[in-house]
RNA sequence: GGUUCCGUAGCCAAGUGGUAAGGCAAUAGACUGCAACUCUGUGAUCACCAGUUCAAAUCUGGUCGGAACCUCCA
C-alpha cells in the first residue's frame, strides 16, 4: 500500500504500527446543518481506504467524532427557538443516513464532544500544567511558541503566518497565532472548568478522542479534507506534541474540495448542494461513484454531464453483472468464492497505489468487457461467468458499491425459456409480449 | 505578501524520463426478427517559451491561465 503523506508531500509506502492492524480518524462534521456534497467526498473517499485496506487484509479501526459544541449550532438553536440537542441530534441522524446511502461503514466509535467533556478539561489543564498554554480572564490559549515544528504540516513559516494573521485589536492573546483552548461564553451549551463557565475550542477535540480512543498511542492514519490541514490539522500536532511528545499520526491524508461547475461551493454564491437532495435525484450509488471518478486528492468538479456519465457508467457495470447473474440461475451455476485473480490484481494494485480509483475503473471496465464478451459466446462457459461475475463482486465492494445479485424463480426461468421458445418459432408478437414481461421483473 | 495544487482529445480522467490507460459523447462497421444490450475500428504530442538529456507530457527556469489555504469551511 502507499499512501500520500501530507506530512512529508511524498508518497510513502504505508507500513502500520501494528503488524496486522491500522488506527484511523478522520475529522467528522459540524452537526447545525445538513451534510452538503463537499462533506459526502471525505466519507466515500476514507470508507474506500478502509475497505482497500481491509482488501488487503489488515483490520482497521476507524473513528470519526460529531462536533456537536460550536457557535454555528448555538446560532441555529437560537434561530429555530430549540435547544442545541435538539439541532444536534437532528444533524446527527441527517448526517448517518447519508452515510449509509453512500454505503460508508460506520466507524468503530463516533464520540461527541458533549460526551468528551471531562476528558478535554483535563487534557487543557495538562497543557497549562506543561506551560504550553496560559488563562487569561477565563480564556485559555495554546502557546505556539511553545512547541518546535509548528507549520510542518501546512509548510508554513511561522514568520509569515504572523504577517498574514489577522491583528484581532481585543485580543489578549500573547502571540496571534496562539489559539483558543477554552473559552468563556455567556450563552449557549457551558460547562464548569478550573478557568471559567464556558466551553472548548474546536482543535483541541479530535487529540483528546484520539488519546481516548486509541489507549494513548499514536494512530496511523490521519485524515480529513484538504483545508483542515492548517490551521485545525496543525494545531492538532502541537498540542500532541506538547501534551504527549507525538505528533498523533504517521501518515496525514487529506482530500481534496468539490466544486460545482468549476466554482466553489459556498452560502454566497448560493449553490451548495445538499447530499440528501442529490441522493434523491441520481441515488447514493451514483454520487460515491461519481466521487470515486477523479483522485482523491485532486479537486473534483461536478456538473451535469459527469453526474450523467457517472450515472451511464455505473449502469453499464451493472447490467453486465445482472446478465451474468440470470445466465447463471438459468444454468444452476452458483457464484462461487473463485474469481479472476489477474483482473483483481490489477485492480487492488491500482487501489493500493495511493488509491488511484480512475486506474481501478479501468480494470473495472475491462473485467466488464471480458464478461459481456463471455456472455456472448454461442457455448457459454458457464464457470468462467460465475467467476467473472465473482471478479466484479469483489471490486464493487472495496469500492463500496452495492450490488443486487439475482436469482430467477422456477416461474422466472420458465418464462425465460417461453421467451426463447418464441423467438425460435419466429413467433414475435409472443416474443415481445414475453420480454415486456420479462423486462418488467427486471430480468433482462 | 506567504504556502500548496492544477492546466492532457468535445467532456470526464490516469500516466510524472523512453515515443499518450480508461470512460462518456461522436462516427463507421459487426451482431440482432425489430429494439435494447454487446463487440470491433476511428481521434490528442500533453497551455506557451527556453533549457537539461541519446530521449520530456513527465526534470529545471520563465510566461500565461485557473483553484485552494493563511485562526475555527470537508
Amino acid at each position: 500500500m502507499k499512501l500520500f503523506n501530507s506530512m512529508t508531500n511524498t508518497i510513502e509506502d504505508f507500513h502500520p504500527i501494528h503488524e496486522h492492524r491500522v488506527n484511523m480518524y478522520v475529522c467528522g462534521p459540524t452537526v447545525y446543518n445538513y451534510p452538503h456534497i463537499g462533506n459526502a467526498r471525505p466519507i466515500i473517499v476514507f470508507d474506500t481506504l478502509q475497505r482497500t485496506l481491509e482488501a488487503c487484509g489488515y483490520e482497521v479501526k476507524m473513528v470519526s467524532n460529531y462536533t456537536d459544541v460550536d457557535d454555528k449550532i448555538i446560532k441555529a438553536a437560537k434561530e429555530a427557538g430549540v435547544s442545541e440537542k435538539e439541532i444536534t441530534e437532528k444533524f446527527i441522524r441527517a448526517y448517518n443516513a447519508d452515510r449509509s446511502a453512500l454505503g460508508a461503514k460506520f466507524p468503530s466509535a463516533a464520540p461527541k464532544v458533549t460526551e468528551t467533556m471531562d476528558s478535554i478539561i483535563s487534557f487543557i489543564q495538562l497543557l497549562v500544567d506543561k506551560g504550553n498554554a496560559y488563562a487569561i480572564d477565563g480564556d485559555v490559549y495554546f502557546r505556539v511558541n511553545s512547541v518546535a515544528h509548528y507549520g510542518n504540516l501546512s509548510n508554513q513559516q511561522v514568520e509569515d503566518l504572523m504577517v498574514g494573521a489577522r491583528i484581532d485589536e481585543n485580543s489578549k492573546k500573547e502571540n496571534p497565532l496562539d489559539f483558543t483552548l477554552w473559552k468563556k461564553t455567556e450563552e449557549g451549551i457551558r460547562w464548569e472548568s478550573p478557568w471559567s463557565i464556558g466551553r472548548p475550542g474546536w482543535h483541541t477535540e479530535c487529540v483528546v478522542m484520539i488519546h481516548d480512543q486509541f489507549d494513548g498511542e499514536h494512530i496511523d492514519i490521519h485524515g480529513g479534507g484538504m483545508d483542515l490541514k492548517f490551521p485545525h490539522h496543525e494545531n492538532e500536532i502541537a498540542q500532541s506534541r506538547a501534551a504527549y511528545e507525538h505528533p498523533i499520526a504517521n501518515y496525514w491524508v487529506h482530500n481534496g474540495m468539490v466544486n460545482i461547475d468549476g466554482e466553489k461551493m459556498s452560502k454566497s454564491l448560493g449553490n451548495v448542494i445538499w447530499v440528501k437532495d442529490m441522493i434523491a435525484k441520481i441515488g447514493g450509488d451514483v454520487l460515491r461513484w461519481l466521487m470515486l471518478s477523479a483522485h482523491y486528492r485532486g479537486p473534483l468538479n461536478i456538473n451535469e454531464e459527469a453526474i450523467d456519465t457517472a450515472r451511464k457508467e455505473l449502469e453499464k457495470v451493472r447490467l453486465s453483472m445482472k446478465q451474468g447473474y440470470v445466465k447463471c440461475s438459468l444454468a444452476d451455476q452458483d457464484i462461487s468464492e473463485e474469481y479472476e485473480e489477474a483482473l483483481f490484481s490489477s485492480f487492488l494494485d491500482a487501489m493500493c497505489d495511493d488509491l488511484n480509483t480512475p486506474n481501478a475503473f479501468a480494470s473495472v471496465f475491462e473485467t466488464t468487457k471480458v464478461l459481456n464478451t463471455a456472455l456472448r459466446q454461442r457455448e457459454v462457459d458457464i464457470r468462467a461467468v460465475a467467476r467473472l461475475v465473482k471478479t466484479l463482486e469483489k471490486m464493487m465492494e472495496v469500492l463500496g458499491i452495492p450490488v443486487y445479485p439475482l436469482a430467477l424463480t422456477q416461474e422466472d426461468k420458465e418464462l425465460y425459456a417461453k421467451w426463447n421458445e418464441a423467438k425460435k418459432a419466429k413467433d414475435f408478437a409472443a416474443a415481445d409480449e414475453l420480454r415486456v414481461q420479462l423486462m418488467e421483473k427486471g430480468i433482462l
